[in-house]
DNA sequence: TGTTTTTGCGCAATCGTTTGTGCAAATATA
DNA sequence: TATATTTGCACAAACGATTGCGCAAAAACA
């Protein structure tokens, strides 16, 4: 099971390593090599199963057939699922993907990055953890194809696809609202995160634009389940709680839950929660939890489509594009009626 | 930014090229390079933020610091957890991960084997998908070190790191009996996985011993929600139902769950669940799960030490590792009088 | 000063591919 | 038959690193 090269066929077959190397690269035309040579040629390859050398093949023409994907962390359900679809994507398309997690962790990121361009990776999809786009920028611009996901940057020259984390938030908002709560808190993640960002304004348009201004309540600093649990109990020692929470991850809301039965109040009955992100464990909890679900599915498969697309043409891409939420009602949503004081009530 | 070689490197020091391969390699010593060159290059070296080119590295000395992954779902929240401390500790040692997913299939498996050894990865850890050794058994044996976690095969010659799924289960079970049930049906997983295989085991044996023998009921064939549901819906419409179950992973409790909840019964009110392996969220369900934990970190950490050292001195490990899973009690038990008619009864 | 030893470093081959160019042999044309 | 064209393939350089070997200069020794 030794490794078979162009040499070793090339001796069997009785001709050069060059025409092997055509034949076997779809170029025997283009180089005018006869029907017989081919066929020959061919036959010799499979009978041994040659693989190319990656390395070689690497050094000579500068492209590897590997993408890097670099995620905040693989533990996160999210993340893992995203990449689950790029890795599959990537397959179909003859690409091999190197995975980095980044561990939420800037540092780590930037060497999971440099790792990657040691290995002359031909593209990076990326979820980046810090907020400095710059570094990324110009990897893009001087040497790979850089695509953005789920995280990005404002005013950034680089790729991305997201989900509209804007629309998504005031749906889920609209949604608590049209259920006839007014004091609606939101527990947020990572707060320089874009994700965040966006989801954090968006309850506050949806807010505003139903007149709640003075309820305006947003709490938190990252994207776990202890501030999910902290922040939840905090609001629920004041004087008037809320009567909903929006978390902005599973990871939040599964603290939130934990708070929340902890006071001993149930879910709806007591208070009303709405969550980010799917999970399939989320029909299961009790009761189900009420959900926007991200567009996964089509993140992994537009990202890796730009990605590849510059990769063929060497041009880099500008698309900003931005994917609808939908929402997934289930049981954690107690309708109510307004309070007077909002001037809603009847 | 464009690429730094040794080439340009040994241009600015005014040295040759194999001295500043020597030089960065550690190698001055062994060639007698003297501390002041040494320190010329290494000074090049950092100023321009030097980094090997992997390709060339690799196609000269066929190392390439890098391993393969596989597994058989990166999805699988078990696995992403795997993965993560498996991408950690070998970033640690100086590696690289490649991650191929499976997705449960054997064609797809030997597919990313395949791509990993035209990557000349140095060594490959992997949780196999199908049940025959035979194709890893001789890349293990010709070309390079295979490290089977969580699936691993009877007599092979592959090393393994596993959990010991069968005392896992036997302990699973022990913990009804020992909350009084004795009607326990057990839902298993893909049948010629080893985990799967132990598992039953397990439970068979801890049914027999505790006399239980005519009660042995193990039924389903997959790890899937689906699995998970259908079968706990037929356990459920016997005449005589168990009054517990052994789920043997999360993805079979979480349909059974649902299952239970829809023939209008409560856990553990109505009967009583276990399941296997680790993962936040069952503690936020209603009830919380007790469970069988995996310890996942050791599997991580040992499967790569014994990777890298096969890597490092070119033998090949026999090692088998077995670990002891631990029991993680929650409320999804209740404690019941045996009936009489197994002879227990007061 | 002449010889031996040590020090310090470079030459050139090599890994397995790809590809521009060149050159016979075969075929077509005159 | 002589020339022009086409066909079919090989030569050799290049990618960027590693490494056995060798050789000149410096140092040590006589």
């Amino acid at each position: 099971m030794k490794q078979e090269t162009l040499l070793s066929i090339s001796e069997r077959a009785g001709v050069s390593i060059t025409t092997v190397s055509r034949v076997l690269n779809g170029k025997a035309e283009k180089y005018r090599i006869s029907r017989k040579t081919v066929e020959l040629v061919r036959r010799e390859a499979e009978k041994c199963n040659y693989k190319p050398n990656i390395a070689a093949q690497s050094l000579r023409t500068k492209r590897t057939q590997t993408i890097g994907l670099v995620v905040p962390s693989i533990e996160n359900p999210f993340f893992a699922n995203i990449a689950s679809i790029i890795i599959q994507k990537a397959k179909q398309a003859g690409y091999t993907v190197v995975l980095t997690d980044a561990m939420e962790n800037e540092a780590n990121e930037q060497d999971g990055v440099n790792s990657l361009l040691a290995r002359n990776v031909d593209g990076i999809i990326i979820s980046p953890s810090g907020n400095d786009p710059s570094y990324l920028e110009q990897i893009n611009d001087l040497k790979l194809p850089v695509v953005l996901i789920d995280r990005f940057f404002y005013n950034t020259t680089l790729p991305y696809v997201v989900t509209d984390n804007y629309r998504g938030a005031v749906d889920a908002v609209q949604c608590l609202i049209d259920n006839g709560h007014s004091k609606i808190a939101c527990i947020q993640g990572v707060p320089h995160s874009t994700p965040a960002k966006e989801r954090c304004r968006g309850y506050r348009d949806a807010m505003t634009r139903a007149g709640f201004t003075s309820e305006i309540d947003a709490v938190g600093n990252d994207f776990s389940i202890q501030n999910g649990y902290v922040e939840t109990r905090l609001l629920l020692t004041r004087h008037s709680p809320p009567t909903a929470i929006f978390a902005m991850s599973n990871t939040i809301l599964l603290g939130a839950i934990k708070a929340v039965s902890e006071s001993g109040l149930k879910i709806p009955e007591d208070i009303s929660i709405i969550s980010f992100d799917d999970n399939t464990y989320l029909d299961f909890l009790s009761p189900p939890i009420t959900r926007i679900v991200q567009p996964l599915d089509e993140i992994g498969t537009i990202a890796i489509k730009i990605l590849l697309q510059s990769i063929g043409d060497g041009n880099r891409s500008d698309a900003k594009i931005v994917l609808p939420a939908s929402l997934k009602v289930r049981n954690s949503i107690k309708p109510v009626n307004r309070s007077p004081m909002n001037g809603y009530g009847r």
